[in-house]
DNA sequence: CTTGACGGCTAACGGTGTTAGCCCTACGTT
DNA sequence: AACGTAGGGCTAACACCGTTAGCCGTCAAG
């Protein structure tokens, strides 16, 4: 069996104790992921926690890598057109927005990451932009800028998202 | 006297504690900001910084207007070009990156910010957009994808940047 | 002369991640 | 049958975090 996904890379009690903490995460925020809540979500205390992981960081990198693969899946299943990707990456941003933001707050922690998965999450961008890697890298950039900013509460309220997407989207098509 | 720069919004007292503030963010990261960190720096006990702020967040929001002034400046100083914009939006970013961090990090709490602040840090790249909100908030979004993926290690290390810096602007451009 | 604002202080609280050390259970080996 | 070991819990405690309560000195204005 190949190694990479996450059901292989975790015994099955890291695994309960990962998807707790996605739940937690997903539910109430980033605030609200603390070991001696998400023990409490096990039904066990805090330290015990620390059988498993050696310490928060190590949760937070499958939760990095869950979201990495998520957002892999999301992009390969997009039609293979840069508005379709962008569309499916925003949707996927959205659709879990503590999740994203746990995924690039951070620092990406590479040498723990599995094998390939970085490349893979960027291969459906890099492919439909004919492998140019700059217009890639610009084009995540602008994907990015638009969703965390939208999230973190930075355009007005009563701001059009869909027309600058629109833009952006066909800035980077031509 | 009218009011609004940071000259004139505090104390003498509160300035010198936002300026020593500002000055372990950028020297520490924001990891280092500490109530009692800064207390140490400026000779005083925790406690006392409660008799000039109510809380760290209205220290932090001190910070951020410090930031939207000075982006506001850098961006009145260019030239009147989207490439040079981005170049001095970028300059500024990387030049202050904890600062920049917080500012983008968090929600903006608009109410608490001087009036007419926020507009005008926007006002140059709307002006060099034509007017066009849209195009603006694309260039924005780009713009800032671009400076925080960079300061949060998502390109590779060798990635050449200003190369991918060059594509976003041209494909703004036209 | 007194009052009040200003700006310090100590002690303490609850929450955070984390460590040390103890214990029980289950399983494989001798 | 006896033993050792790995897995997975526990309590107590530490250092650090933001924050509050309450006390005290200084100094200018009434």
């Amino acid at each position: 069996m190949p190694e990479g996904s996450t059901t292989d890379r975790l015994t099955p009690r890291k695994r309960e104790i990962v998807t707790e903490a996605r739940a937690l995460l997903e539910e109430h925020g980033a605030g609200a992921l603390t070991m001696r809540a998400l023990a409490d979500r096990l039904g066990i205390k805090a330290p015990s926690l620390y059988k498993h992981f050696p310490d928060k960081a190590a949760l937070e990198l499958e939760l990095i890598v869950l979201g990495l693969e998520e957002t892999a899946e999301a992009l390969e299943a997009a039609a293979d057109s840069l508005p379709s990707l962008m569309k499916a990456y925003q949707a996927y941003a959205l659709a879990h927005p503590h999740l994203y933001r746990l995924n690039t707050e951070r620092a990406l922690p590479r040498e723990k990451l599995p094998e390939g998965l970085e490349a893979r999450a960027a291969a459906p961008l890099l492919r439909v932009c004919g492998g140019d890697v700059d217009t890639a890298r610009a084009a995540w950039a602008f994907a990015h800028g638009m969703v965390i900013l939208q999230l973190n509460g930075r355009f007005p309220d009563d701001a059009d998202l869909s027309a600058a997407w629109e833009t952006g989207a066909d800035a980077f098509e031509g």
